[in-house]
DNA sequence: CCGGATGGTAAAATCTTTGTAAAGTTTTGC
DNA sequence: GCAAAACTTTACAAAGATTTTACCATCCGG
Protein backbone atom coordinates (compact mmCIF):
# COMPACT_ATOMS: atom_id res chain seq x y z
CA UNK A 1 0.00 0.00 0.00
CA UNK A 2 1.65 3.31 -1.01
CA UNK A 3 0.25 6.61 0.50
CA UNK A 4 0.37 9.59 -1.22
CA UNK A 5 -0.21 13.24 0.81
CA UNK A 6 -0.59 15.99 -1.42
CA UNK A 7 -3.40 18.93 -0.93
CA UNK A 8 -3.58 19.59 -5.32
CA UNK A 9 -6.73 17.06 -5.43
CA UNK A 10 -5.58 16.70 -9.43
CA UNK A 11 -2.07 16.21 -8.91
CA UNK A 12 -3.25 13.61 -6.06
CA UNK A 13 -5.43 11.53 -8.42
CA UNK A 14 -3.25 10.81 -10.51
CA UNK A 15 -0.49 9.72 -8.48
CA UNK A 16 -3.08 7.27 -7.19
CA UNK A 17 -4.55 6.25 -10.71
CA UNK A 18 -0.95 6.27 -12.09
CA UNK A 19 0.28 3.85 -9.36
CA UNK A 20 -2.69 1.64 -8.94
CA UNK A 21 -2.70 0.66 -13.21
CA UNK A 22 0.86 -0.16 -12.01
CA UNK A 23 -0.30 -2.84 -9.93
CA UNK A 24 -0.03 -0.95 -6.41
CA UNK A 25 -2.71 -0.12 -3.80
CA UNK A 26 -2.62 3.38 -3.40
CA UNK A 27 -4.42 5.65 -1.34
CA UNK A 28 -4.50 9.67 -1.21
CA UNK A 29 -4.17 12.23 1.80
CA UNK A 30 -5.19 15.97 1.21
CA UNK A 31 -3.56 17.35 4.17
CA UNK A 32 -1.08 16.46 6.86
CA UNK A 33 -3.34 15.92 9.81
CA UNK A 34 -5.80 13.19 7.86
CA UNK A 35 -2.56 11.32 6.93
CA UNK A 36 -1.24 11.58 10.49
CA UNK A 37 -4.06 10.10 11.92
CA UNK A 38 -4.23 7.50 9.69
CA UNK A 39 -0.89 6.25 10.60
CA UNK A 40 -1.49 5.92 14.11
CA UNK A 41 -3.66 2.78 13.34
CA UNK A 42 -2.26 1.56 9.31
CA UNK A 43 1.17 1.64 8.01
CA UNK A 44 1.68 2.09 4.49
CA UNK A 45 4.65 0.52 2.79
CA UNK A 46 5.96 3.74 1.17
CA UNK A 47 4.94 6.92 1.41
CA UNK A 48 4.74 9.99 -1.46
CA UNK A 49 4.62 13.38 0.64
CA UNK A 50 4.89 17.03 -0.80
CA UNK A 51 7.02 19.32 1.53
CA UNK A 52 3.91 21.87 1.18
CA UNK A 53 1.01 20.89 2.68
CA UNK A 54 -2.00 22.08 4.55
CA UNK A 55 -1.92 21.11 8.34
CA UNK A 56 1.24 20.06 9.30
CA UNK A 57 4.13 20.60 6.27
CA UNK A 58 6.06 17.55 4.83
CA UNK A 59 9.05 18.39 6.67
CA UNK A 60 7.47 18.58 10.09
CA UNK A 61 5.92 15.17 9.47
CA UNK A 62 9.06 13.45 8.03
CA UNK A 63 10.87 14.67 11.75
CA UNK A 64 7.85 13.26 13.68
CA UNK A 65 7.71 9.89 11.23
CA UNK A 66 11.81 9.43 11.89
CA UNK A 67 11.62 9.86 15.51
CA UNK A 68 8.85 7.41 16.10
CA UNK A 69 10.37 3.93 16.27
CA UNK A 70 7.69 2.11 14.34
CA UNK A 71 7.38 4.60 11.76
CA UNK A 72 11.11 4.75 11.08
CA UNK A 73 11.71 2.49 8.82
CA UNK A 74 8.68 3.34 6.00
CA UNK A 75 10.28 4.70 3.38
CA UNK A 76 9.48 8.69 2.55
CA UNK A 77 9.73 10.28 -0.93
CA UNK A 78 8.95 13.78 -0.74
CA UNK A 79 7.39 16.00 -3.67
CA UNK A 80 9.49 19.35 -3.12
CA UNK A 81 8.29 22.85 -5.76
CA UNK A 82 11.11 23.88 -8.48
CA UNK A 83 14.72 24.91 -7.30
CA UNK A 84 14.12 24.64 -3.53
CA UNK A 85 17.25 23.06 -2.94
CA UNK A 86 16.92 23.80 0.44
CA UNK A 87 14.39 21.65 0.88
CA UNK A 88 15.77 18.92 -0.82
CA UNK A 89 18.77 18.94 1.39
CA UNK A 90 17.09 19.27 4.18
CA UNK A 91 14.34 16.30 3.13
CA UNK A 92 17.39 14.28 2.76
CA UNK A 93 18.95 15.03 6.20
CA UNK A 94 16.07 14.15 7.35
CA UNK A 95 16.17 11.04 6.50
CA UNK A 96 13.49 10.94 2.95
CA UNK A 97 14.80 7.96 0.94
CA UNK A 98 14.35 9.89 -2.32
CA UNK A 99 12.70 13.15 -3.82
CA UNK A 100 10.93 14.76 -6.91
CA UNK A 101 10.79 17.93 -8.20
CA UNK A 102 7.90 19.66 -9.12
CA UNK A 103 6.33 19.49 -11.61
CA UNK A 104 7.59 15.80 -12.03
CA UNK A 105 6.85 13.29 -15.07
CA UNK A 106 4.05 10.49 -13.15
CA UNK A 107 6.23 7.70 -14.30
CA UNK A 108 9.40 9.69 -12.91
CA UNK A 109 7.39 9.35 -9.98
CA UNK A 110 6.40 5.43 -10.03
CA UNK A 111 9.54 4.59 -11.63
CA UNK A 112 11.20 6.10 -8.35
CA UNK A 113 8.66 4.31 -6.17
CA UNK A 114 9.87 1.40 -7.57
CA UNK A 115 13.78 1.69 -7.19
CA UNK A 116 12.92 3.32 -3.54
CA UNK A 117 11.37 -0.54 -2.81
CA UNK A 118 13.57 -1.89 -4.67
CA UNK A 119 16.38 -0.79 -2.46
CA UNK A 120 14.68 -0.87 0.86
CA UNK A 121 13.66 -4.45 0.21
CA UNK A 122 17.39 -5.47 -0.81
CA UNK A 123 18.85 -3.40 2.19
CA UNK A 124 16.37 -4.98 4.75
CA UNK A 125 18.63 -7.40 3.99
CA UNK A 126 20.95 -5.99 6.46
CA UNK A 127 18.52 -6.22 9.05
CA UNK A 128 19.38 -9.68 10.26
CA UNK A 129 20.34 -9.42 13.32
CA UNK A 130 24.08 -11.48 14.26
CA UNK A 131 26.24 -12.47 17.22
CA UNK A 132 28.75 -13.86 15.54
CA UNK A 133 27.16 -16.84 14.49
CA UNK A 134 23.68 -16.38 15.88
CA UNK A 135 21.35 -15.30 13.28
CA UNK A 136 18.08 -13.49 13.25
CA UNK A 137 16.03 -13.33 10.01
CA UNK A 138 13.32 -11.26 11.00
CA UNK A 139 12.04 -11.00 7.44
CA UNK A 140 11.71 -15.22 7.74
CA UNK A 141 11.39 -15.34 11.33
CA UNK A 142 13.95 -17.69 11.39
CA UNK A 143 17.31 -18.38 13.70
CA UNK A 144 20.18 -20.35 12.85
CA UNK A 145 23.21 -21.20 14.88
CA UNK A 146 26.64 -21.50 12.82
CA UNK A 147 24.23 -21.93 9.47
CA UNK A 148 22.02 -24.79 11.63
CA UNK A 149 18.08 -23.86 11.75
CA UNK A 150 16.68 -23.98 15.02
CA UNK A 151 13.52 -23.92 15.86
CA UNK A 152 12.35 -21.44 18.72
CA UNK A 153 8.68 -21.16 19.88
CA UNK A 154 7.39 -17.66 19.69
CA UNK A 155 8.04 -16.79 23.16
CA UNK A 156 11.86 -17.62 22.70
CA UNK A 157 11.82 -15.92 19.75
CA UNK A 158 10.70 -12.68 20.87
CA UNK A 159 12.93 -12.83 23.69
CA UNK A 160 15.84 -13.61 21.48
CA UNK A 161 15.00 -10.60 18.88
CA UNK A 162 14.56 -8.24 21.95
CA UNK A 163 18.18 -9.31 23.62
CA UNK A 164 19.54 -9.16 19.54
CA UNK A 165 18.35 -5.68 18.99
CA UNK A 166 19.95 -4.51 22.27
CA UNK A 167 23.13 -6.68 22.71
CA UNK A 168 24.76 -5.94 26.12
CA UNK A 169 21.58 -3.82 27.41
CA UNK A 170 20.43 -5.71 30.85
CA UNK A 171 16.47 -6.10 30.91
CA UNK A 172 14.85 -6.49 34.22
CA UNK A 173 12.32 -9.45 34.26
CA UNK A 174 9.63 -6.60 34.05
CA UNK A 175 10.85 -5.24 31.29
CA UNK A 176 10.95 -8.63 29.32
CA UNK A 177 7.64 -9.40 30.32
CA UNK A 178 6.12 -6.06 29.13
CA UNK A 179 7.92 -6.63 26.08
CA UNK A 180 7.48 -9.94 25.17
CA UNK A 181 4.38 -10.75 27.33
CA UNK A 182 2.76 -7.50 26.58
CA UNK A 183 1.80 -8.05 30.55
CA UNK A 184 2.30 -6.08 33.32
CA UNK A 185 4.26 -7.85 36.42
CA UNK A 186 2.37 -9.27 39.34
CA UNK A 187 4.41 -11.00 42.04
CA UNK A 188 6.42 -13.65 41.68
CA UNK A 189 6.50 -16.60 38.82
CA UNK A 190 9.27 -18.40 36.88
CA UNK A 191 8.35 -17.58 33.66
CA UNK A 192 10.59 -16.02 32.53
CA UNK A 193 13.39 -18.00 34.01
CA UNK A 194 11.84 -20.92 32.15
CA UNK A 195 11.75 -18.76 28.76
CA UNK A 196 15.51 -17.87 29.23
CA UNK A 197 16.68 -22.01 30.02
CA UNK A 198 15.00 -22.97 27.07
CA UNK A 199 16.20 -20.60 24.83
CA UNK A 200 19.94 -21.24 26.03
CA UNK A 201 19.13 -24.94 25.60
CA UNK A 202 18.34 -24.60 21.99
CA UNK A 203 21.06 -21.77 21.19
CA UNK A 204 23.44 -24.29 21.76
CA UNK A 205 27.06 -22.55 22.95
CA UNK A 206 25.40 -19.41 22.08
CA UNK A 207 22.75 -20.38 25.11
CA UNK A 208 26.30 -18.56 27.32
CA UNK A 209 25.96 -15.48 25.72
CA UNK A 210 22.71 -14.77 28.24
CA UNK A 211 23.77 -13.73 31.24
CA UNK A 212 22.10 -13.52 34.07
CA UNK A 213 22.15 -10.39 35.80
CA UNK A 214 21.53 -10.87 39.53
CA UNK A 215 18.66 -9.11 40.97
CA UNK A 216 18.05 -7.26 37.97
CA UNK A 217 17.43 -9.92 34.87
CA UNK A 218 18.84 -10.59 31.96
CA UNK A 219 21.52 -9.61 29.54
CA UNK A 220 22.84 -10.59 25.89
CA UNK A 221 26.82 -10.21 26.23
CA UNK A 222 28.15 -7.93 23.35
CA UNK A 223 30.92 -10.01 21.53
CA UNK A 224 33.90 -8.39 19.88
CA UNK A 225 35.58 -11.01 18.61
CA UNK A 226 36.77 -10.65 15.26
CA UNK B 1 36.25 16.26 12.35
CA UNK B 2 35.46 13.67 9.34
CA UNK B 3 37.85 11.72 7.66
CA UNK B 4 37.55 10.29 4.09
CA UNK B 5 39.86 7.63 2.97
CA UNK B 6 39.98 6.95 -0.55
CA UNK B 7 42.47 6.37 -2.82
CA UNK B 8 40.72 8.15 -5.76
CA UNK B 9 42.04 11.52 -5.25
CA UNK B 10 39.09 13.04 -7.59
CA UNK B 11 36.11 11.27 -5.36
CA UNK B 12 38.32 12.01 -2.14
CA UNK B 13 38.45 15.56 -2.95
CA UNK B 14 34.64 16.13 -3.53
CA UNK B 15 34.24 14.46 -0.69
CA UNK B 16 36.53 16.57 1.67
CA UNK B 17 34.69 19.28 -0.37
CA UNK B 18 31.46 18.56 0.25
CA UNK B 19 31.32 17.87 3.57
CA UNK B 20 33.62 21.15 4.30
CA UNK B 21 30.78 23.42 2.61
CA UNK B 22 28.01 21.43 4.57
CA UNK B 23 30.03 23.23 7.89
CA UNK B 24 31.89 19.80 8.88
CA UNK B 25 35.86 19.83 9.18
CA UNK B 26 36.94 17.22 7.49
CA UNK B 27 40.46 15.44 6.07
CA UNK B 28 41.44 13.25 2.90
CA UNK B 29 43.85 9.91 3.24
CA UNK B 30 45.19 8.24 0.02
CA UNK B 31 45.94 4.87 2.14
CA UNK B 32 44.96 2.76 4.96
CA UNK B 33 48.19 3.31 6.52
CA UNK B 34 48.43 6.73 6.11
CA UNK B 35 44.94 6.75 7.73
CA UNK B 36 46.11 4.38 10.68
CA UNK B 37 48.95 6.18 11.14
CA UNK B 38 47.36 9.45 12.36
CA UNK B 39 45.01 7.33 13.87
CA UNK B 40 47.31 6.62 16.69
CA UNK B 41 47.76 10.26 17.56
CA UNK B 42 44.04 11.79 16.61
CA UNK B 43 40.45 10.64 16.97
CA UNK B 44 38.09 11.73 13.98
CA UNK B 45 34.55 12.05 14.43
CA UNK B 46 33.40 9.70 12.02
CA UNK B 47 34.95 8.41 9.01
CA UNK B 48 34.14 7.52 5.39
CA UNK B 49 36.32 4.46 4.15
CA UNK B 50 36.42 2.90 0.64
CA UNK B 51 36.42 -1.00 1.16
CA UNK B 52 39.47 -1.03 -1.94
CA UNK B 53 42.44 0.64 -0.64
CA UNK B 54 46.40 0.62 -1.24
CA UNK B 55 48.12 -0.88 1.43
CA UNK B 56 45.88 -1.50 4.37
CA UNK B 57 42.25 -2.30 3.07
CA UNK B 58 39.17 -0.85 4.56
CA UNK B 59 37.69 -4.13 5.76
CA UNK B 60 41.15 -4.87 7.76
CA UNK B 61 41.44 -1.11 9.06
CA UNK B 62 37.37 -1.59 10.08
CA UNK B 63 38.25 -4.96 11.84
CA UNK B 64 41.40 -3.08 13.32
CA UNK B 65 39.43 -0.23 14.57
CA UNK B 66 36.62 -2.52 16.55
CA UNK B 67 39.86 -4.25 18.32
CA UNK B 68 40.70 -1.07 19.67
CA UNK B 69 38.76 -0.01 22.96
CA UNK B 70 39.59 3.46 22.24
CA UNK B 71 38.29 3.23 18.78
CA UNK B 72 36.22 0.95 18.58
CA UNK B 73 33.63 4.09 19.25
CA UNK B 74 34.39 6.42 15.91
CA UNK B 75 31.33 5.37 13.60
CA UNK B 76 32.41 4.22 10.07
CA UNK B 77 30.53 4.34 6.72
CA UNK B 78 32.13 1.87 4.41
CA UNK B 79 32.01 3.02 0.88
CA UNK B 80 32.03 0.02 -1.12
CA UNK B 81 32.05 -1.17 -5.15
CA UNK B 82 28.86 -1.48 -7.10
CA UNK B 83 27.22 -5.27 -6.48
CA UNK B 84 29.82 -6.23 -4.13
CA UNK B 85 26.80 -7.44 -1.97
CA UNK B 86 28.85 -9.56 0.43
CA UNK B 87 31.40 -6.46 0.78
CA UNK B 88 28.11 -4.64 2.04
CA UNK B 89 26.97 -7.62 3.98
CA UNK B 90 30.87 -8.39 6.01
CA UNK B 91 30.97 -4.56 6.79
CA UNK B 92 28.01 -4.48 8.40
CA UNK B 93 28.68 -7.70 10.31
CA UNK B 94 31.99 -6.02 11.28
CA UNK B 95 30.36 -2.82 12.79
CA UNK B 96 30.05 -0.27 10.20
CA UNK B 97 27.66 2.43 11.06
CA UNK B 98 26.42 2.34 7.46
CA UNK B 99 27.58 2.06 3.79
CA UNK B 100 27.44 3.63 0.36
CA UNK B 101 27.26 1.94 -2.63
CA UNK B 102 29.03 3.72 -5.47
CA UNK B 103 28.57 5.25 -7.64
CA UNK B 104 26.67 7.17 -4.93
CA UNK B 105 25.76 10.99 -5.08
CA UNK B 106 27.48 13.39 -2.74
CA UNK B 107 24.81 14.68 -1.32
CA UNK B 108 23.92 11.05 -0.71
CA UNK B 109 26.98 10.86 1.31
CA UNK B 110 26.81 14.04 3.30
CA UNK B 111 22.86 12.97 4.55
CA UNK B 112 24.23 9.50 5.75
CA UNK B 113 26.77 11.11 7.48
CA UNK B 114 24.28 13.24 9.17
CA UNK B 115 22.41 10.69 10.03
CA UNK B 116 25.04 8.28 11.34
CA UNK B 117 26.11 11.05 13.57
CA UNK B 118 22.69 12.36 14.43
CA UNK B 119 21.76 8.24 15.63
CA UNK B 120 25.35 8.12 17.26
CA UNK B 121 24.64 11.17 19.45
CA UNK B 122 21.23 10.07 20.54
CA UNK B 123 23.07 6.80 21.60
CA UNK B 124 26.07 8.37 23.38
CA UNK B 125 23.64 10.51 25.42
CA UNK B 126 23.42 7.00 27.54
CA UNK B 127 24.04 7.79 31.16
CA UNK B 128 27.37 6.67 31.75
CA UNK B 129 29.10 7.38 34.58
CA UNK B 130 32.67 7.89 34.52
CA UNK B 131 35.57 8.93 36.83
CA UNK B 132 38.59 8.53 34.46
CA UNK B 133 39.26 4.61 33.78
CA UNK B 134 36.47 3.86 35.94
CA UNK B 135 32.92 3.60 34.19
CA UNK B 136 29.61 2.52 34.99
CA UNK B 137 27.19 1.90 32.41
CA UNK B 138 23.17 1.66 33.91
CA UNK B 139 21.68 0.75 30.76
CA UNK B 140 23.97 -2.55 30.68
CA UNK B 141 24.52 -3.03 34.42
CA UNK B 142 28.08 -2.69 33.66
CA UNK B 143 31.07 -1.52 35.20
CA UNK B 144 34.45 -1.61 33.75
CA UNK B 145 37.91 -0.38 35.16
CA UNK B 146 40.46 0.85 32.15
CA UNK B 147 38.45 -1.27 30.08
CA UNK B 148 37.91 -4.15 31.62
CA UNK B 149 35.09 -5.78 32.50
CA UNK B 150 34.49 -6.16 36.62
CA UNK B 151 31.60 -8.37 38.13
CA UNK B 152 30.24 -6.87 40.69
CA UNK B 153 27.38 -7.80 43.18
CA UNK B 154 24.01 -5.78 43.10
CA UNK B 155 24.66 -4.01 46.58
CA UNK B 156 28.30 -3.19 45.20
CA UNK B 157 26.94 -1.78 42.50
CA UNK B 158 24.53 0.69 44.14
CA UNK B 159 27.30 1.69 45.78
CA UNK B 160 29.66 2.46 43.08
CA UNK B 161 26.59 4.21 41.28
CA UNK B 162 25.56 6.12 44.24
CA UNK B 163 29.48 7.41 44.92
CA UNK B 164 29.60 8.15 40.96
CA UNK B 165 26.56 10.10 40.89
CA UNK B 166 27.67 11.96 43.68
CA UNK B 167 31.57 12.22 43.67
CA UNK B 168 33.05 13.75 46.17
CA UNK B 169 30.14 13.58 48.79
CA UNK B 170 30.39 11.76 51.70
CA UNK B 171 27.84 9.62 52.69
CA UNK B 172 27.47 8.38 56.48
CA UNK B 173 26.60 4.76 57.08
CA UNK B 174 23.38 5.69 57.50
CA UNK B 175 23.04 7.16 54.38
CA UNK B 176 24.06 4.39 52.46
CA UNK B 177 21.94 1.88 53.92
CA UNK B 178 18.62 3.98 53.59
CA UNK B 179 19.26 4.73 49.60
CA UNK B 180 21.09 1.14 49.19
CA UNK B 181 19.56 -1.22 51.07
CA UNK B 182 16.11 0.62 51.77
CA UNK B 183 16.46 0.15 55.37
CA UNK B 184 15.99 2.10 58.20
CA UNK B 185 19.25 1.95 60.26
CA UNK B 186 19.16 0.12 63.50
CA UNK B 187 22.11 -0.36 65.49
CA UNK B 188 25.55 -1.54 64.67
CA UNK B 189 26.67 -3.57 62.29
CA UNK B 190 29.78 -4.20 59.38
CA UNK B 191 27.46 -4.43 56.95
CA UNK B 192 28.30 -1.61 54.48
CA UNK B 193 32.01 -1.76 55.62
CA UNK B 194 32.12 -5.24 54.67
CA UNK B 195 30.56 -3.94 51.25
CA UNK B 196 32.98 -1.43 50.67
CA UNK B 197 35.63 -3.45 51.07
CA UNK B 198 34.61 -6.01 48.64
CA UNK B 199 33.90 -2.92 46.07
CA UNK B 200 37.46 -1.86 47.15
CA UNK B 201 39.16 -5.06 46.25
CA UNK B 202 37.06 -5.37 42.84
CA UNK B 203 37.87 -1.75 41.59
CA UNK B 204 41.66 -2.52 40.94
CA UNK B 205 43.63 0.90 41.77
CA UNK B 206 40.25 2.68 41.61
CA UNK B 207 40.04 0.88 45.28
CA UNK B 208 41.46 3.78 46.66
CA UNK B 209 39.69 5.88 45.39
CA UNK B 210 37.00 5.65 48.05
CA UNK B 211 38.18 6.83 51.08
CA UNK B 212 36.81 6.71 54.82
CA UNK B 213 35.50 9.24 56.21
CA UNK B 214 36.28 8.79 60.25
CA UNK B 215 33.27 9.02 62.34
CA UNK B 216 31.28 10.11 59.34
CA UNK B 217 30.93 6.93 56.44
CA UNK B 218 32.28 6.76 53.05
CA UNK B 219 33.71 9.12 50.30
CA UNK B 220 34.29 8.74 46.40
CA UNK B 221 37.54 11.16 45.67
CA UNK B 222 36.51 13.29 42.59
CA UNK B 223 39.54 13.12 40.32
CA UNK B 224 41.00 16.07 38.93
CA UNK B 225 43.19 14.74 36.31
CA UNK B 226 41.43 15.88 33.09
C1' DC C 1 52.49 5.49 74.96
C1' DC C 2 47.80 3.95 76.78
C1' DG C 3 43.06 2.89 76.09
C1' DG C 4 38.92 3.44 73.99
C1' DA C 5 36.66 4.05 69.74
C1' DT C 6 36.41 3.23 65.04
C1' DG C 7 37.22 0.85 60.93
C1' DG C 8 39.30 -3.46 58.54
C1' DT C 9 39.29 -8.40 57.84
C1' DA C 10 38.18 -13.37 57.64
C1' DA C 11 35.19 -17.02 58.09
C1' DA C 12 30.83 -18.91 59.14
C1' DA C 13 25.95 -18.62 59.08
C1' DT C 14 21.99 -17.10 56.89
C1' DC C 15 19.21 -15.54 53.43
C1' DT C 16 17.93 -14.63 48.50
C1' DT C 17 17.88 -15.47 43.96
C1' DT C 18 18.14 -18.35 40.13
C1' DG C 19 18.21 -23.04 37.92
C1' DT C 20 15.76 -27.22 37.10
C1' DA C 21 12.44 -30.88 36.71
C1' DA C 22 8.02 -32.20 36.57
C1' DA C 23 3.25 -31.53 36.64
C1' DG C 24 -0.60 -28.79 35.30
C1' DT C 25 -2.89 -25.63 32.01
C1' DT C 26 -3.82 -23.41 27.79
C1' DT C 27 -3.47 -22.99 22.89
C1' DT C 28 -3.08 -24.73 18.30
C1' DG C 29 -3.29 -27.70 14.34
C1' DC C 30 -5.46 -31.38 12.34
C1' DG D 1 -12.52 -33.01 19.92
C1' DC D 2 -8.02 -34.93 20.36
C1' DA D 3 -3.28 -34.85 20.56
C1' DA D 4 0.74 -32.26 20.44
C1' DA D 5 3.04 -28.24 21.42
C1' DA D 6 3.64 -24.24 24.03
C1' DC D 7 3.30 -22.04 28.08
C1' DT D 8 2.86 -21.48 33.19
C1' DT D 9 3.17 -22.88 37.80
C1' DT D 10 4.97 -25.42 41.66
C1' DA D 11 8.31 -27.14 44.49
C1' DC D 12 12.74 -27.96 45.47
C1' DA D 13 17.88 -27.79 44.68
C1' DA D 14 21.92 -25.18 43.76
C1' DA D 15 24.44 -21.18 43.53
C1' DG D 16 25.56 -17.02 45.13
C1' DA D 17 25.14 -12.87 47.80
C1' DT D 18 24.61 -10.77 52.18
C1' DT D 19 24.96 -10.42 56.97
C1' DT D 20 26.76 -11.58 61.29
C1' DT D 21 30.24 -12.69 64.48
C1' DA D 22 34.49 -12.33 66.32
C1' DC D 23 38.74 -10.57 66.37
C1' DC D 24 42.55 -7.44 64.72
C1' DA D 25 44.60 -2.96 63.35
C1' DT D 26 44.79 1.72 63.53
C1' DC D 27 43.77 6.28 64.83
C1' DC D 28 43.52 9.88 68.24
C1' DG D 29 43.04 12.37 72.50
C1' DG D 30 45.12 12.70 76.61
Amino acid sequence: MIWCVEDDASIRDIEVYALSSTGFEARGFEDGDSFWNTLQSEKPELVVMDVMLPGKDGVTLLKMMKQSEELRDIPVIMATAKGTEYDKIQSLDLGADDYLVKPFGIMEMVSRVKAVLRRCKRSATSTLLRLDGLVLNPDEHTVTVDGERVNLTYKEYELLHLFLSQPGFAFTREQLLSSVWNTEYFGETRTVDMHIRTLRLKLGRYGAFIETVRNVGYRLERSYDK
